[in-house]
DNA sequence: TGGTTACAGTACGATTCGTCTCGTTATTTT
DNA sequence: AAAATAACGAGACGAATCGTACTGTAACCA
């Protein structure tokens, strides 16, 4: 009965979001700007999202969705470290959008919900397969401990901008981490 | 020569600030709002902060200013431990100012260098002098990533809220950083 | 005592927000 | 094929907020 929403529309809506917030910052994503670059009446955004924090959201969970194949070796050393490797490669492309949506959040609790439940987590199960393939599943907390260290060190190093991501960073967590598992 | 700045308007300024944002949210916070319930002139917040941002960032500083006493006993790991132990304590009252202080400096560059000079690299370097107190100053890059993993772990569990800062995770974090480093 | 400048308060134009109303168009159902 | 329905692009609108400018007053310094 009634007529779909377009596509196309939906598309050029996060894309014009998205080009806007990286060619001109933050304050230059307004719900007009968004829909005037997408050459989209006002009314068909706000048919979409509630406002602009939504708009930007929707579009920096799309950008988060990459995942990162998992190395399936003989080592839990290595594996560790070509994981870290190709996540770290993957971040330099989107760690900024990444960060943001982090901070984001910080000031939404739906948002902060969504990507805790829609990324944080699968990021975590994902890591902590690939660590408890070597070690079985018998020491949980354990595990559950050295991934909140790998992964914070990741955040920490993303957000603060101390340090780069770099190979160096994943060969040294790699090693120390397993150490700290008492994996000979 | 000049009438010298009000330091009971400074002192409004910031606690009106920061009422506003625990009392209603982010959104409340709007410069008039500063003014009105500080008792000040719109002009008076002005001369002193360029935005509401700025302002913001000054309440969420001066918050984070509080400093964890470094415990000095014999054991490398009872030691992280404590220190782990107090640092988590603080950051019940303290954590969602932080948290929501380094999501803002996602979104201005000039805050997050101030974060970064003024925040994060003091703690890494009183964390660092801890730990190589026990270990000598010969391993200052192994001793770098146990840093970034362990207040990585910290500021990870502070901004997705997937698990609580509390002591197990520090027994935690101590016994696994400490078998990283190979110390017996 | 005189000069300087911050002070509280207010008015102002510019922007943006989110709602609403046009007339049009695409799609589904009858 | 025709009718029904809701999305569409466009833009007008009031409310709210921004940051600046201008009051007259009050506090501080030389």
């Amino acid at each position: 009965m009634p007529r779909p929403r377009s596509a196309a529309a939906d598309e050029a809506i996060l894309e014009s979001a998205k080009e806007l917030f990286t060619e001109s910052g933050l304050a230059a994503v307004t719900m007009e700007a968004i829909a005037r670059r997408a050459g989209v009446g006002k009314q068909t955004v706000y048919r979409r999202y509630a406002n602009r924090d939504a708009v930007l959201a929707a579009g920096w969970l799309r950008e988060a969705e990459t995942l990162v194949e998992v190395p399936r070796g003989r080592s839990l050393e290595s594996d560790l470290r070509r994981f870290l490797e190709r996540l770290f490669e993957a971040l330099q492309s989107t760690g900024d959008a990444l960060r943001r949506l982090l901070g984001q959040a910080q000031f939404d609790d739906s948002l902060r919900e969504a990507v805790r439940d829609a990324f944080i987590e699968q990021r975590r199960s994902v890591l902590m397969e690939l660590i408890e393939r070597h070690l079985g599943p018998d020491r949980r907390r354990e595990v559950e401990t050295v991934v909140d260290m790998l992964y914070g060190a990741m955040w920490y190093r993303l957000l603060a901008g101390h340090a780069p991501l770099d190979r160096e960073l994943a060969r040294r967590l790699a090693k120390q981490a397993v150490r700290g598992l008492r994996v000979p």
